[in-house]
Order: C-alpha cells, then sequence, then structure tokens
DNA sequence: AAAACCCCTATCCAAATGGCTAGGTAGACA
DNA sequence: TGTCTACCTAGCCATTTGGATAGGGGTTTT
C-alpha cells in the first residue's frame, strides 16, 4: 500500500507521488465524464480509472490501487452488490478510501454503505462542483463526509430503526418484487414454489423492517430505497 | 404577457459561425458539466447556458433561443412540471427543438413528452457519448430520436393504451400518495373529505389507466413513472 | 346545447390481505 | 454444545380489496 496522504498539493507540479488517484464507477458515461472534468480541473486529482459494472470495480481496484473510489451503487439492477462492493474493497484495500455518489437519499442505502466501510455519502442532486471536490479532499484527510441532508437522515435513523433491522433478506426482496408486480399472495406462493403462508411470513417480517402496515406502503418504500428495478 | 414569439428561425443558420447553439438544463452538477465536455469535444457545438430551476430554463430559452434545449425533466419535485415545459417551449419557439434527457425509462412520461413536443427521448443510463452526440446531430436535422428500449415501449404503449387514457386525473394521483403511504380507503376519504366510494372510484380508475390490478402495483407504476416524490 | 371530462356517491359480493400465534428445518458461529 | 438467523408451514378471523354497475352534478370544449 504505502499510499502517503498528501494534506498538501503543490499545484504547478506533476509529481506523480503527489496526485490523487481516483478511480470512478458510474454506468452512465455523462456522469462520468462531468466527474473527471470536475475532479481534473484541481491540480493534484486524476481519474486513472472508469468502470461501468461491478466486476470491472474490481478489476480497476486491483489494477490502480487508488486513493479514492467514486462509486455510485446502483451500477446494475441489483443495489445489494453495489453494497457487498463497498465491503469487499475497504476489507481488501483498507487504504483506499470509498465516496458513494447517489441518485438518491436513501436512508437504508446509506446506513448500510456506511456500516460496510464507506467512508462518505453524497447525493448528486442539488450537489455543488466545490462541494464534489472539497468531499474528496475531506475524504483523502480520513473524515467522513455526509451531504446535505444526509447527516441528519442518518442521526435520525439510528436513533429509530435498531441499526440491524433495516437489511431485508433475498426472499423477501423476492416477494416485494413479485407485489410490486401486482401479484397477490397465491401466485408468488405458486411462482415462488413457497406455500401462500410462507409468503405471508416474510412480508410480516419484511413490514417490521420497513415499517410498513400494507403492501403498497412496503412497495413503496424498498422502492424509493432503490430496492426494486 | 406581450412574449413575442420568435417567427420560424432558420434552422442552424442564425448563427454566423454555423455553430449549434445549447441550453442545457439538469440540476445535477456533474450532469451539465458532463453534457458540456462531451458536447464541446464536438466542434459546432455550443452550450450556451445552463438551467437547474423551471424558471431558469424558460429565462434561459427567452434569452437565447438555442437551436437544441436539453433536458431532464425532473428538475424540482413535480415532474408534470417538466412536460408542461416541453409544452410551452415547443408553441412558443418552435425552431428550438427539445432533446429530453431522462434518468428512468418510463412509459407514460416518454408518451407524455412526445405528445408536448419533445423531438428525442434519451435515458442517461447505458448512453454512450457518441449517442448523445449523434441523437443530437439528428434532432436538429428534423428527426425524432428515440433511444434503445425507448422506441419499443413507445410502440407497446401506444398498442396497448389508447392515447389519452395515460393521463391521471390530479385527484387519482393524489389517492395513489395516500396509498403509497400506506392508507386503507377509509383513512384516504377520511383525509380527503370524500367517502370510501370516491376512493375507489379513483383507484379504479387510475388502475385502468396504468393497467394494474392491485394498489401494491399502481404505486410502483406510478412511483416508477417519477409520479410520486 | 350536446359532448366530454372530472368529480362525487352507492351497493353487492368474492377474494385478498393484515395480524396473530405456534410450530419445524438447516447452516453459521462461538 | 447452544444460540442465531434465514427459511418454511399452518390456521384463524376481522378487515380491506378488486371489480362491476349505476347513478348525479359541475365545467369546459365543440
Amino acid at each position: 500500500m504505502a499510499t502517503d496522504p498528501r494534506p498538501e498539493v503543490s499545484l504547478g507540479r506533476r509529481s506523480p507521488m503527489a496526485t490523487t488517484r481516483i478511480v470512478v464507477a458510474d454506468r452512465n458515461v455523462i456522469t462520468r465524464v462531468g466527474i473527471r472534468s470536475i475532479l481534473e480541473r484541481n491540480a493534484g486529482m486524476a481519474v486513472v480509472a472508469e468502470a461501468t459494472t461491478y466486476e470491472a470495480v474490481i478489476d480497476a481496484v486491483d489494477e490502480h490501487g487508488p486513493d479514492i473510489m467514486i462509486i455510485d451503487l446502483d451500477l446494475g439492477d441489483d443495489t445489494t452488490r453495489g453494497l457487498s462492493l463497498c465491503e469487499e474493497i475497504s476489507d481488501r484495500y483498507p487504504a483506499t478510501k470509498i465516496l458513494v455518489l447517489a441518485n438518491t437519499l436513501s436512508e437504508l442505502i446509506v446506513i448500510e454503505a456506511l456500516r460496510r466501510g464507506a467512508n462518505g455519502y453524497l447525493c448528486k442532486n442539488d450537489l455543488k462542483s466545490d462541494e464534489l471536490i472539497n468531499g474528496v479532499k475531506a475524504i483523502q484527510d480520513g473524515d467522513t463526509v455526509l451531504g446535505r441532508g444526509v447527516g441528519s437522515l442518518v442521526a435520525k435513523g439510528l436513533g429509530s430503526t435498531r441499526d440491524k433491522s433495516e437489511h431485508l433478506t433475498d426472499r423477501e426482496l423476492d416477494v416485494i418484487r413479485a407485489i410490486s408486480r401486482g401479484l397477490s399472495n397465491k401466485q408468488i406462493a405458486h411462482e415462488m414454489f413457497i406455500s401462500e403462508s410462507t409468503v405471508k411470513f416474510h412480508i410480516q417480517n419484511a413490514s417490521k423492517k420497513l415499517n410498513s402496515h400494507r403492501r403498497a406502503e412496503l412497495v413503496h418504500r424498498a422502492g424509493a430505497a432503490g430496492l426494486i428495478t
């Protein structure tokens, strides 16, 4: 590793050791180009690789061992994979700081991401370009950065939900996705090769976790949390 | 009033330098910078203004009378305002072509946007940078551009829904939003000062329009269409 | 003035749902 | 070993729902 964080960047000098090496992961070209433009406007920051899939992220980190990893968790159809990615990267490369750049502000995702090793969480919407740059710098200094609104959300979330209860199991997610397609419990049971009772069981458990009392609300919350495609 | 609608500016020729003048509207800096970078990499295209709110869009168009307007409909908390914006711009400046650049692919929004004067609809996700450039060029030539997946969606939509049926009324939207909060019909009736029958009535109508058979599905579709905050 | 649209109300019935309690299995971890 | 968690199943009952049908009143457009 030996990635030694530099507090001060000497402007105008192009020393390879002085640049912050950044990997950007986002499925969206426009966003990637935008981030690159904004960051590289700043001397001392260089985007060394871009990735658009979960696999490519791993490869890029393996290859470049960047100082900062800027990632949109929603790289594919399964946001939860983005979360495991945080875990994997922060486990294997503790020196690589992870900044999550999300489209939506979701309590579930924020907390999960932080628990799995993310060092920052910014929301693309309403983000100013200097906020991005300052955020990157702060994270590089070892701080944890939470964007406007994110901080209070986390505080609220930690107070209300039990810090563990917000994790939906695979089956629960399957059921919720089926519900969102308008299926009845009977249809879901048939489709998943389980009994109707089990379907109801999963719904009840998921409902408690997401604090819902109606399946429509359940779908809405899961959707807002980015859990459904 | 007395906003004098500029009469049929001769296309493509309004500037002595033959550059395509573009206004970009998106609440997201990263996206704006990205679009600008991609487009200006191309000789002959210039982003003359950026806007982040509905009002600013109008102002920018009034001021610059651009050849192309690239807009993310979701500029605020109300996507439907973006749609009326399409209508207003295409009414007042027929020479200004409108390219909608959306985050999500929604049948409802696509069709509504096209009906209101949009000349193209591309989805940010999975968009390649040359697709954006070529799209802009094609639209400038008078073509209508629909991104991958959008075309078939529209075809399907036109076949199944009857060209008018996709517009939800205010009350229907109110009810759907209430449902997404997990309220029962009785609770909704009480909250909206109408009878439970009326609530059911609105739900039934909305369900037909969105082709749903379960309130959970209704919520999901409306959510996917960006109709719920 | 007729047509079209939105909004409001009602009743009926079969089916689906929510909320509960009370079990069972298998794998993971300490 | 015991404890956890995820997963599966069952039954009960009050309430909610979906779906259909049949109206009335108001506004805007044609």
